[in-house]
DNA sequence: CAAATGTAAATTGTCTACAATCCGTCGCTG
DNA sequence: CAGCGACGGATTGTAGACAATTTACATTTG
């Protein structure tokens, strides 16, 4: 997930190889980041323009991010950033918490050594960028910590469900993280669910899983309005 | 009688049918009733044909299904029909179950009155076309039962969530029912969830809820595993 | 006869152009 | 002065054309 602004043709050769892909990348990361914030509406010819595409490859992306319920569609009147009620955002942490625990259940008969690894990784990798005050790289971390579990997943079911619900969360979580940037709570919570996986004790793992995404979620609701408010105006 | 949607929320009205909607929806019910059968190839120029229009909005309406995980994108290479493996299948069911658990819970604090009468209505209407052997038409009313509930909840996210995985049920889901259409079990169990949230008993509800998914689940592994044999030859 | 290679058809990726529709504003009228 | 309607600009919806890549098949070669 990258942030940088790089110019727009040669930079469709990173990741994503076709353009429609790079584009919902590039938006979804534009929206996680409130540039575009709720309500905004996101024209098309402004985000061809922006990326050096043309509108179809935008349109596909934009229909990709409204399937995912980042956007909101409105014919003949365009797509718009989708902004939650505070009752989405309890649905959406309870679903997000319930299905992380599922994914740990579902590792309960694999081996997890390489797993526990990277995610021992993530969460050092995570603290260090805390320390040093980056934003941007801490919350790479943090994703990236919750992404190792569920791309651990053999289920592609679960895994494409998981990607619906992470990507709703994002931009709620990057509010709350640059509210308030101490990230200890998190890095705690890491490490304990990682040490529990570590001695396959799942249970606790599950448990400890829902704890720590629901333990965020009254400030995720009060950030999120607060943000909305700022925007809005 | 809309059996298959495309849209995700479907924004307060229907009548605007643009033509990706129209297009996906039309594949949708193709790939549900196994008219394209998994791994078989959605060619963009075939499709656009077939229904009347241009590659434009074909390729959108193949994006929907690519995010609701109805079909799968290679690069250069085009769009399949995702083909389930029976981990995949017990995946879903379980996610299917527990979500629409979940959605219950979300009607407690709410008025049912209007949805056990629809949910009562959509239950007499599948068992007449039972007793008829029209199979489409049961099909249509045995989604409309799980759908009025889904559509009962205030939550987008929750909704949105349950849209996803509904997709992808669907076509088990039909090859389920032209394998054995007798629909005792079904009705059975619509009639005793529809009474149990008649008397506000969602504790019940739920678990009946659960009970009548799951119990499909092994003969739908088996159903689907028989259907692409005779497919894929 | 099997493997490799080269060519042609088929298919996808992207762009430009044009048609349909919507929103805001200006002017007209009561 | 307020309300209604028409016009213009802006935006989306769709179609068709062209370029790039892949696949399949036939030919050549060891």
């Amino acid at each position: 997930m990258t942030l940088a602004f790089a110019s727009p043709l040669d930079a469709a050769e990173g990741l994503p190889h076709t353009i429609p892909y790079y584009l919902a990348d590039r938006i979804k990361a534009g929206i996680i980041r409130w540039r575009y914030p709720p309500e905004s509406s996101l024209r098309e010819v402004e985000l061809a323009a922006e990326f050096g595409a043309s509108r179809g490859p935008v349109r596909e992306a934009l229909r990709i991010l409204e399937q995912q319920g980042l956007v909101v569609h409105v014919p003949r009147r365009g797509f718009k950033v989708k902004a939650y009620t505070p009752d989405d955002l309890r649905q959406l942490y309870r679903l997000r918490a319930q299905l992380e625990g599922e994914v740990i259940d579902a590792l309960a008969d694999k081996d997890v050594g390489v797993l526990t690894d990277a995610l021992e990784r993530a969460n050092e990798v995570m603290c260090f960028y805390a320390k040093r005050g980056d934003i941007e790289k801490y919350f790479a971390a943090n994703v990236d910590f919750h992404q190792l579990m569920i791309d651990s997943t053999e289920s592609s079911v679960l895994r494409t469900i998981m990607h619906q619900v992470n990507a709703m969360s994002l931009s709620i979580r990057y509010a709350l993280l640059s509210s308030d940037f101490s990230g200890r709570g998190d890095y705690d919570y890491h490490a304990r669910i990682t040490q529990a996986l570590c001695k396959r004790d799942f249970k606790l793992a599950r448990n400890l899983t829902i704890e720590h995404i629901t333990a965020n979620l009254a400030r995720a609701v009060e950030v999120y309005a607060k943000a909305l408010r700022k925007y809005e105006k």
